[in-house]
RNA sequence: GUGGGUGUAGCUCAGUUGGUUAGAGCGUCAGAUUGUGGUUCUGAAAGUCGCGGGUUCGAGUCCCGUCAUCCACCCCA
């Protein structure tokens, strides 16, 4: 396939049905739950100068350093396709000031990273986040872990798994760095050689490496808990307290590490096994970052939406549990009547009733089957012998019994149905 | 970015050691004593065999390149 002309960029993808109905399924899902929370919908731009994202992801990390999608525009500046929702709403938060001190965000949409394709892993991906500003408190945390999870069992996901750690504050950061080389000295020489290399870049990233024989290493060393000051701890032992109180079950796992800077206190990922080597479903944590003057602090969690489709639809479900289902499907035998039935149709429609039918003249026996293809309820029947008595067919797709009806009858039947359904 | 698998009809795939006009199932369309769907039967349409080059009398089949796609690594949603 020469195809540049035709297909999607790699790694992006046209969402169309039936997907395209469990997508919309699974947004008014959200919808509700989100609202039953009092978060509301802010819907930034797609693009951002780039220096929202390298200060606040931080420019060392591999979302900045190799996954962004950034290019110049006319002027020069430098813009970037957002690789993911939190800094694009904390410089909206920023900028709105003072209204958005205490604010309750979520949003959804698309995010780019520029990466290999692979099962899970998508340029053009989408994410459903929330944000929750202005409480210091691991109630907060619980809160939004107790949102996300509600999300989660609403869609249906079965058998995932919440793990949580901590980051510390960002003046532990530092501490643990020093703390994690200061243990792994003595071994450093049996490490994997991308852990040689982060040893002195991002030590924090050896804790979660999936090797064998660096996890042998790091199991043996203290967890980073152990450097950083009580209040970190006291922060992380609360907030599984709180979760405890919701029945959220969670797990405490020392080795979990997050990518981007911007995290302080607690961070937390749930995976779902049958993913492929992308299991992470969602995830989150704490964060602080500086907009401008301003520092945002708050709490927030981002879900993969992809990859919640994935999961359902290893679970069986398909983008045609959801299709809606026509009403009614007119057929017409001859001009007077196809006539006729594009005005019966529009007030059908008009009406608030799903109607349909076939425009370019077919036979009866195919407009039939047309109503039958797309599912409808009812087809309503009108040819030449109905003409002539002034009256309908009304059939039942389903019980396949037929009934001769007048105009008045047939709308009556029909707004019968839709107030039913 | 590195490595591996796969590209043949709308979809899922066959296609023998290279040998005439490239096949199946599903789907689509049309018919089965003419006004009625689903089941069944019959028939039809539909392919630049990803693209370019090479080897050969001859390439869907072998070789090289390229593009796309899937999967893994890295990392993450």
């Amino acid at each position: 396939m020469s195809g540049e002309a035709l297909q999607p960029i790699r790694g992006m993808s046209d969402i169309a049905a039936p997907d395209i109905q469990l997508w919309q399924h699974l947004e008014r899902v959200a919808r509700d739950i989100l609202a039953c929370y009092h978060f509301s919908e802010v819907r930034t731009p797609i693009v951002e100068y780039t220096s929202v994202f390298t200060r606040s992801l931080g420019e060392a990390t591999d979302v900045v350093q190799k996954e962004m999608y950034t290019f110049e525009d006319r002027g020069g500046r430098s813009l970037t396709l957002r690789p993911e929702g939190t800094a694009g709403i904390m410089r909206y938060v920023a900028n709105a000031g003072q209204d958005a001190q205490d604010a309750r965000i979520f949003y959804i949409g698309p995010m780019f990273r520029a990466e290999r394709p692979a099962a899970g892993r998508r340029r053009q991906f989408h994410q459903l986040g929330a944000e929750c500003m202005g409480s210091p408190s691991p109630a907060a945390d619980a809160e939004i872990i107790a949102l996300q999870v509600h999300l989660l069992q609403a869609w249906g996901i079965k058998d995932f798994k919440l793990e949580l750690n901590t980051r510390g504050l960002p003046d532990d950061h530092a501490r643990v760095a020093d703390g994690i080389r200061a243990a792994l000295r003595p071994h450093r020489a049996d490490l994997c050689d991308d852990c040689q290399r982060r040893f002195d870049e991002n030590p924090l990233r050896i804790i979660d490496c999936k090797k064998s024989g660096c996890r042998a290493i790091v199991e043996q060393i203290p967890p980073v808990t152990e450097y950083m000051g009580t209040e970190a701890r006291k922060y992380l032992q609360e907030l599984m307290e709180l979760l405890r109180q919701l029945e959220i079950p969670a797990t405490a796992n020392p080795y979990l590490v997050r990518g981007l800077d911007y995290y302080v206190h607690t961070v937390w990922e749930i995976t779902h096994t049958g993913l492929g080597a992308q299991d992470a479903l969602a995830g989150g944590g704490r964060y602080q970052m500086q907009m401008g003057r301003q520092t945002c602090e708050g709490v927030g969690f981002a879900i993969g939406l992809e990859r919640i489709l994935a999961v359902l639809q290893g679970q069986g479900v398909n983008g045609t549990d959801f299709a809606r289902r026509p009403c009614v499907w007119l057929v017409s035998q001859g001009e007077a009547a196809f006539r006729e039935n594009m005005l019966l149709m529009q007030s059908l429609r008009m009406r608030g009733i799903e109607a349909s039918m076939d425009l370019s003249g077919r036979s009866m026996k195919a407009q039939m089957r047309a109503a039958n293809k797309a599912n409808s309820r009812f087809v309503v029947i009108r040819g030449e012998e109905e003409m002539e008595r002034g009256t309908f067919q009304l059939k039942s797709m389903d019980s396949g019994t037929q009934e001769e009806l007048e105009l008045p009858e047939i709308m009556q039947r029909l707004i019968q149905e839709r107030e039913l359904s």
